[in-house]
DNA sequence: CTTTTTCGTATCGACCCGATACTAATAAGG
DNA sequence: CCTTATTAGTATCGGGTCGATACGAAAAAG
């Protein structure tokens, strides 16, 4: 049973390499008319979802697998277009904080990058949607251990998060005090719960 | 009911996004010694599991989602390294067939650009990669629908599909008798087989 | 026998991307 | 303190992807 050929992973893996390339063209249709390309949707999107512990150009490179240079120019061309804000943290003040402006939320707003998909699963039921996010969730956890990358996540299901009252949260990583909205942002030093037994 | 927000169908694109965006960066790691970027293998992927109806460029750019332009530049370049053959079709001899060379198929051998996928999800249950399968796959049809694109599969869940004895298959588009291992390879006149009621 | 359509190639320019080298700020270690 | 090492980010460069456009050749339509 142990070694049993099981060609079903490999299905999995052409389908999700399909379906990424078909919504990275989607982008770049998207992108057309600001003459911007996937990548720069890809960031802007990240950069709408990121939480205070993950607005940085660093954080952004790892989310996207490319290297902290190629992600500078990028965020260059989304700051000359005025799409993004760049300032100074004040505690450390090597790293830069990201934002989107008001034209970058807004162009969002316009070009849906989500309609797409939004549409292709609108009949694909809640249930299966949950397992198949379980899976693939395991897949990705599992990938970023083995290549010692970031894991990212929200705190819905991070071992960090301390639940202090009904609306208030706590992030024993960082100390700080989180409201309810923002425990569902993107945090990069994300840890998963330990599985429990079923 | 109807109208309801659900936040799991956008949770699962995005997962689909960064799991392509890892996958793609483990390929351009895989692809370094030799000076290949991830388009290269993943056209040399695709070539791999093409079957007779589907191993042209027209077929690959339909697959990958680029231009046939774009395509038949990496198909220049894989010529050039000896990784592909391209050879004039019998019947119409404006399309070009494509097929991996002997160097091609070491090539794949040696790199295994699956293999990564393979120990990330050794520890999910065929069961749930099964389902994620079935709704990622009602993704991509609908996906398609909606772009006018080609759907990609093989005669498993073709309707054109028919069994004629124990090894035998036939394609009811083309006519063709196909043997039970072509059976199981990509084909780009691909029709879902209609949905029965559970 | 045109006219149109389809498959593939060639050329061009914009720009992505990694590699490398660099600066500046912080951390570490005496 | 005063090195030394580490980390966040930027600048520059070259190879190469990619879409757009134009083109050629074969097949299909009429």
């Amino acid at each position: 049973m142990e070694g049993r050929l099981d060609k079903n992973p490999l299905v999995l893996l052409e389908l999700v390499e399909r379906l990424g390339n078909l919504m990275r063209t989607e982008l770049r249709k998207s992108g057309t008319d600001e003459s911007l390309q996937p990548v720069h949707l890809q960031a802007l999107v990240y950069l709408s979802k990121a939480n205070r512990y993950s607005n940085t150009p660093q954080a952004l490179a790892d989310y996207l697998g490319l290297t902290k240079g190629t992600v500078s120019q990028t965020l260059l061309l989304l700051d000359r277009r005025g799409l993004i804000e760049r300032f100074e943290d004040d505690i450390d003040r090597r790293v830069v904080r990201l934002r989107l402006s008001a034209a970058g939320e807004r162009l969002l707003y316009e070009l849906q990058p989500a309609l797409a998909w939004q549409n292709a699963t609108r009949n694909i039921s809640p249930n299966r949607i949950r397992n198949a996010v379980s899976a693939l969730r395991e897949a990705l956890e599992t990938l970023q251990d083995d290549n010692e990358g970031t894991m990212f996540g929200d705190c819905q299901t991070c071992s960090w998060s301390q639940k202090l009252s009904q609306r208030i949260y706590r992030c024993g990583r960082m100390g700080d005090r989180l409201s309810g909205p923002e425990t569902r942002r993107i945090c990069r030093i994300y840890q998963a719960k330990v599985e429990e037994a079923v």
